[in-house]
DNA sequence: TTAGGGTTAG
């Protein structure tokens, strides 16, 4: 891919590059207080190299899953930037990964922004937590302008990279230009797309009312050499069904099979929803039975699926069987259970059933 | 497992 071309295609004009600096002074409020027992690092050995002496990073062997507090993983992060030599670009990443997944986004893109002040090397996989930073804050274009850093750092884009903007495009509504990133990204082979590539596009188009478009996609794959997953599967087939396109859903459900892919625990408890919104309940227990048979066992969103249905068809001791069977499979109620039940009393106006139901949450 | 991924109520 050539960078003026891409230039060309990505310029969203004179976009400022980061703007979570402005409101956000979260950080100079964190105490930097933190001790370096939180690090397990080995010997700091020299090494030789080429004639030289050379001292490796420390290894640092941080479980950064085991911390839930943002203020915790910045204060390693700092101690990080402050060594020297740098720890590797894999430490910073699995460090930003971590406040992502706290979903501190802004948070995050502010410690991306240290590290490229402080002069660690740029790197596609920091690159693109940073672009989908912006894609989960809503700021897709801020996203496209990290992609044109990628160029001026002589970094090749990759398949990640264009899955998280064009997810961020279809965040933001703006099913066009997804759509439009993604063909180019075919037709100028910018990369090559992988299962997960599918998958956005299949549900950012779904998720946008595009199901139809979605299907017309399905179907064009299936003819060729990438073939859809169950997760792409069962992504349209949770759309058809809450389109109300039940026929169509069962019929994909038993193309894939045929295809060769086999339906989860997720297919079949989107095309429960599907036939249950239908009133087809029939068709539910032929399906229940076909889970048996794939050894697939219903799970917590499979009898939550039920015993919302019979609640809101007014039959709740149906629903209470369900419950019972739960109990015997040891699969706890959670607040959807109680809620669909609770809604189940109220419509037929069994209002000291409902009220037992809400005390027994408390 | 260093980045990107599909389901239940209201």
């Amino acid at each position: 891919m050539k960078k003026n071309v891409v230039g060309a295609l990505f310029s969203f004009g004179e976009t400022k590059l980061f703007p979570h600096k402005m409101g956000v002074r979260v950080l100079q409020a964190v105490s930097i207080h933190h001790s370096f027992d939180l690090f397990s690092v080995n010997l700091h050995t020299s090494v030789s190299h080429k004639g030289r002496s050379y001292f490796p990073p420390k290894p640092i062997i941080f479980d950064f899953n085991s911390i839930n507090k943002v203020e915790d993983v910045i204060c390693i992060f700092r101690d990080m930037l402050r060594r020297r030599p740098l720890p590797y670009v894999i430490h910073f990443n699995k460090s930003l990964t971590s406040v992502v997944k706290m979903k501190q986004y802004s948070i995050a893109l502010l410690l991306f922004d240290e590290m490229r002040q402080l002069g660690v090397p740029a790197h596609d996989y920091t690159m693109n937590i940073a672009i989908n930073c912006y894609c989960l804050l809503n700021r897709v274009d801020f996203g496209f302008s990290i992609l044109c850093n990628f160029f001026k750092c002589g970094i090749q884009p990759n398949v990640t990279t264009f899955n998280t903007l064009i997810k961020g495009l279809f965040l933001e509504d703006r099913v066009f230009e997804a759509e439009k990133l993604f063909k180019k990204l075919l037709r100028e082979r910018l990369c090559e797309p992988n299962e997960i590539t599918f998958l956005i596009v299949v549900n950012g188009l779904c998720k946008a009312g595009h199901t139809l478009t979605a299907f017309d996609l399905v179907m064009l794959l299936e003819k060729g050499r990438s073939k859809p997953n169950v997760r792409v599967y069962t992504t349209l087939i949770d759309s058809l069904c809450k389109d109300r396109m039940v026929n169509d859903a069962l019929y994909l459900l038993s193309n894939m099979i045929k295809e060769g892919t086999s339906p989860d625990i997720i297919t079949y408890n989107s095309m429960i929803k599907g036939l249950c919104d239908s009133g087809r309940f029939g068709e539910v227990k032929d399906l229940l039975k076909e889970m048996v048979t794939h050894k697939i066992s219903p799970d917590l969103f499979t009898f939550n699926t039920l015993v919302d249905a019979f609640c809101k068809e007014g039959r709740v001791e149906d629903a209470e069987d369900m419950l019972e069977i739960m109990n015997q499979r040891s699969i706890s109620p959670n607040v959807v259970t109680y809620n669909a039940l609770i809604d189940g009393y109220c419509l037929r106006g069994e209002m000291d059933k409902a009220r037992k139901i809400f005390h027994t949450i408390l």
